[in-house]
DNA sequence: CAGCTACATGCAAATTTGCTTATATAAGCT
DNA sequence: AGCTTATATAAGCAAATTTGCATGTAGCTG
């Protein structure tokens, strides 16, 4: 089950940027440390760790590198998401309209 | 954003077997420790981050509280998978030169 | 080959996270 | 009121993560 690595991989707020940001263009590590305002070898590993789970992808030219989103990732957590919500639309349906709630909260 | 909690709460595999099993029938508290192996304040601990996720919700009934699955959190999740999922067959899109430019910015 | 550039990797310190035990609060029961 | 049950909060600790810095590696250029 891949969703499980892009959740935890989107769960870090500058993964999340880098994600983003390549999901419009693809960028070298160097750019991305630049934009992100990080060092290089912290983009490295964050890098990794959306490579790992098939967020991202790259091509090589010369000594750079073009990472670029990589939509297997992504569609693996979307379709978690969804089966997620088919069940709570189930749930939803599922739900007995004649009882009322007694403390709803949050 | 509230997408951000609920990422980071469902990243956690043990939050997510909670979250799963709120979203077919509500549970209370000391249901959840029991079916989950840990100690009751460990899914409270966790009860807490999914309810600050808006990803549950709980109704009270005396000493007892039912949690059970909420939409509002998951909605917020699935919304923001979507908009990735949208950018990203956006950059596929852009890959094809039969489709116009798109302008970059920033 | 030497030197430079772009990037990855290794390591240790610092921070975070998840779990447990202990304690507090709150409601129901006798 | 005192006791029990159900849950939340607090404190402490070990394990996992993040970060910064130093070093290693691969490709280009002269």
């Amino acid at each position: 089950m891949a969703y499980e690595s892009c959740l935890a991989a989107l769960a870090d707020a500058t993964r999340r940027g880098l994600y983003e940001r390549l999901s419009r263009r693809d960028h070298t590590v160097g750019e991305l440390a630049e934009l992100a305002g990080i060092s290089q070898p912290a983009v490295s590993q964050h890098l990794r760790v959306l490579r790992n789970a098939r967020l991202v992808a790259h091509r090589c030219d010369g000594t750079r590198r073009y990472y670029r989103a990589n939509q297997r990732g992504l569609a693996d957590l979307r379709r978690y998401v969804e089966s997620l919500w088919d069940d709570a639309l189930g749930a939803y349906a599922a739900d007995d309209p004649a009882t009322p709630d007694k403390g709803e909260s949050r």
